[in-house]
DNA sequence: GTGGGTTTTGCACAGGTATGCAAAAGCGAG
DNA sequence: CTCGCTTTTGCATACCTGTGCAAAACCCAC
């Protein structure tokens, strides 16, 4: 409390050299000799010396930091990627400092400002659908800008997707190995590009597959949402097959099924989810999924985040990671199908 | 990219007025005329300005930042106490860092270090057995920390937690009132007071009713050594009752009983958890568990840290929530046992 | 208009660090 | 030892803002 804080004025001080010496001596590629670095080291430690990160960022203009801008995390592939990407990012010398916005739906309004006024070096925005013109307003400021599980048509955003259309028409293959012919579909929010993505090459694979889509509802994303949606569905399409959008609302589905209207899962109905959470594994659920590397996926962005930051590419890249289809007991299984996909 | 940052004296020159005029306008409570703040606005709004945190944090010692050390997220108990913190903390114009620990059992010793360096106004430590002297080490510095459902012996820090001994004797008391004669605990890890904490009251209760704890294993907060823990359990001592230390193996224990062992819960064997995470109310897993409300735990951390940064106490708390048995499916009701609890 | 008191404004400096530039030191060869 | 070259060091300044202090502006009553 009484504790002054210590600087490099008061290292140098201690060493008998000049300011800027220490200020050399940490920072890493500086021109330094042996001998100095030693001497200020240890006048350093005996100090408990470190380099104010917020002072230097003044200077640098760089903060370290990247904002992290994300609209709930009950949905647990959001708190994985969090730990992921916290991690990764840690390791190269970043930090991820939080920004909630109100909701799934917002568009991030409300928080950009305090973004730019903590003038992150980065900003990764996921479950959120933030508008053009906000992220093109920090790509703008020089912000590079990641769009994490969720696209924007606008060519100038970095984006990291999985392949929501392969995704989409392998769940439509395996149901309709299967021999369902009542397939329905419970979609995320459709302000999304992940959600419209999902349903609308389901809708299409299943028409090349020569069904029709029996049914779609939307789920919004949401528990709530997406138990409504099942019961609606099953009190008037009455599907055989429902793809869900992904794993959070297909537990909701799953339990509305079974608990609520006594109905097998898969004996009566096969349920398909999206995103292959820690959950979907757990044979409560054994959830037969579509597995979005969460691992990969951070990878990417992470990429991205230092070709910019470390000033090698400049151009916005669309990555988008491919995955697989986790086959579990929550859908029948067609006969001969083999893990890892038919052809 | 090309655009320079705009600053304080960009504007001061567009409007025709001092730099200070403009910091003044920008920093609550300061002495500005209403014609000066209407012309000092126009020119930043024109310009796009926003004060600069960190220029601004220099000067006046305070970052507004508060660091969050954690060590996972898989517990869901943690993302949600993170979302409810990082909201109640935007809410007071504040925000959270992230620092991942190696694993649930680290003492934070490697990210202490970056802590400071980032001149965090207040940290917050969450699943993690941070050892008192680092802590003790931040709070000479002058940085208030709050201990997050951990405790630490240490009378310097602050903790929020909830009433673990309570709890686990409000465990044993249900468990015991349903009937259950071989009663067996799954701990946490033994290096957390948490863990600790359940585990003793919760033989001790058993004892002031007249019953001995079957055997007890631990866990590790995680998964895997909770499964591993109800196998042995099972393969030796036999329980008819297990109270789990959380949610989170609580789970794993369930699952492991139900489709690993073909044992019925609660028919055959009663599971109690600890937390109320959302998923413990789904009716897959239907779980008995004592919640420990995470917003009140919130409340009283915001609550702490606040009294800290604004010069308000500087005597450490301790807060103890109290947390209520909900009861469920997982195991069996006492007759005559209400909602709430009976005496 | 004058005087006293209250606001409002500008000036100048501080906060802790990185870095260009020039001076100093080191180094190796002759 | 001297010279030329490379490496290391110190000086001074810049980064962007908040704030104490004194000067200026304002307000009101006489």
């Amino acid at each position: 409390m009484t504790e002054r804080k210590v600087t490099s004025l008061d290292v140098a001080a201690l060493a008998g050299v000049s300011q800027s010496a220490v200020s050399r001596v940490f920072t890493p590629g500086a021109s330094v000799s042996k001998k100095m670095e030693e001497r200020v080291r240890r006048a350093a430690d005996a100090l408990g010396y470190r380099p104010n990160v917020l002072a230097r960022s003044l200077i640098t203009g760089r903060s370290r930091i990247i904002g992290l801008v994300v609209g709930y995390l009950e949905n647990q592939f959001y708190p994985d990627a969090l730990e992921r990407l916290s991690t990764a990012l840690q390791a190269k010398g970043y930090h991820i400092l939080v920004f909630m916005t109100e909701g799934s739906q917002s568009d991030g309004g409300e928080v950009i400002q305090d973004l730019l006024d903590y003038q992150v070096d980065g900003l990764v925005t996921a479950s959120v659908g933030m508008t053009d013109d906000l992220a093109a307003r920090c790509e703008a400021a020089g912000i590079p800008v990641v769009l994490f599980n969720r696209g924007q048509d606008d060519p100038r955003l970095n984006e990291v997707t999985s392949d929501n259309t392969a995704g989409a028409r392998e769940v439509a293959k395996f149901l309709v190995a299967g021999g369902h012919r009542r397939i329905a579909h419970i979609s995320g929010w459709h302000g999304s590009s992940t959600g419209r993505e999902r349903a609308a090459a389901f809708r299409a694979s299943l028409e090349e597959l020569g069904q029709r889509l029996l049914a779609e509802e939307t789920g919004a994303f949401s528990r709530e949402g997406a138990a409504e949606a099942a019961r609606r569905l099953m009190r008037e399409a009455k599907p055989d097959a429902i793809f869900v959008g992904n794993d959070h609302m297909a537990f909701a589905v799953m339990d509305v099924l079974r608990f609520e209207m006594g109905i097998d899962v898969p004996g009566e109905v096969s349920v398909v989810g999206y995103d292959d959470v820690a959950l979907a594994g757990w044979p409560a659920y054994d959830l037969t999924t579509l597995r979005q590397p969460s691992g990969a996926m951070v990878e990417a962005t992470v990429d991205i985040l230092m070709d910019r930051l470390e000033g090698r590419a400049t151009a916005p890249q669309k990555r988008r990671i491919a995955g697989t289809l986790m086959v579990r007991g929550s859908a029948r299984v067609p006969d001969g199908w083999e893990q890892g996909g038919a052809r």
